[in-house]
DNA sequence: AGATTAGCGGAGGGCGCCTCCGCTTCGCAA
DNA sequence: TTGCGAAGCGGAGGCGCCCTCCGCTAATCT
């Protein structure tokens, strides 16, 4: 459907061998429960262990933790790309609002796994054009319609929702609040 | 002269042996270091080796990694009370805006550090108390003055500033947008 | 100066990282 | 089906870091 999505499996990629196919997704699968639990940080042994195959080849198939946390990684984007997609029905004024609350949630609780990510990689730089090409019709069409002011780009307000999302907070209000804020800054001014 | 100050400097003590000082001393300095350049997760060991002195001297200034984290951070927060303090000078629609531009800045640069905090420690909750002491009068001024809506609160201003620092940016430019877009989201509706 | 004791520091056990290479098993072709 | 070459497996082992423990050193007090 989505070649949006499509563009992101294409630096580490899921070997063909059946049985090493199956070590593949056990890895990816373990990591996503361990990296959950633990952290960033978490034990590459132990995520091994709980895949059930040897260290020896969760570094065959990923190198390097970043390329790991990364495959991890790839699965939440293509949920936001989703989430961008299901807002064309509601009116151009709450599809953006909409979508940045989406995003909120769903950064918030992977905090730490974000936290652990290489900002430098192909894979980020490119789940971030991702992201940014399933937000972009949307912020188009809030701003077509007056909602948000015209001098501001998908990049922007990608970022500035990205900080209200990471930031901790008291409670969920507190939350609602700073998101609100936030989308007061990009209505047009005056 | 600032009593917030003072607060900060309980929970751990530096020795009052002429020798132990000197360690401790040399202990922060070299954490201070090591930290900017390795970022929060650097080698214990590295800052031993770095200052002089053994590893379990480290040991027993600092039992656990966050305390020394946490020795360093104090300085940058003081550093935040001086600027707070700095703006009243400034007309009280521009004090806000000063602080947390500077605020920004000031974080942006530690970064990594930052991230290492552990955000559920009793120096923390001091920091906290103490920066939202010396920034809540600059808020209240500014509302006061008309210049910044009445329903939020320090709490709400510095997180939702704080979220922008942490943020990756394109370059300065984009960053100054960022807080651009965030400060107007303060001014009071309509 | 001698006694007291706070403070020093590094050896050592444990764990995680990552590489390397002999062994296994898959999948193809005959 | 069988045989073979290559792709894939996995864990031993070397290294660095974490943290504790305790015999030694030297600062301070009298």
């Amino acid at each position: 459907m989505s070649t949006l999505v499509d563009q992101l499996a294409t630096v580490v990629q899921r070997p063909k061998r059946a049985d090493a196919a199956r070590n593949f997704d056990a890895l990816v699968e373990a990591a996503r429960a361990v990296f959950a639990a633990d952290g960033a940080g978490a034990s590459l042994e132990e995520i091994a262990r709980r895949a059930g195959v040897g260290i020896g080849t969760l570094y065959r198939n990923f190198p390097t933790r970043d390329d790991l946390i990364e495959a991890v990684y790839v699965g939440e984007v293509e949920a936001l790309v989703v989430a961008a997609a299901a807002t064309e029905k509601l009116p151009a004024e709450k599809a953006l609002g909409a979508w940045l609350r989406r995003f909120v949630e769903y950064i918030g609780t992977k905090h730490a796994l974000i936290e652990g990510l290489n900002r430098e990689s192909t894979v980020f730089a490119q789940c971030r054009a991702v992201m940014y090409g399933s937000g972009e019709p949307v912020l188009a069409r809030a701003q077509a319609a007056g909602a948000v002011r015209d001098d501001v780009n998908i990049s922007d307000v990608v970022r500035l929702v990205s900080g209200v999302a990471a930031v901790a907070v008291d409670d969920d209000a507190q939350r609602q609040r700073l998101i609100g804020l936030a989308l007061d800054g990009l209505r047009p001014v005056g």
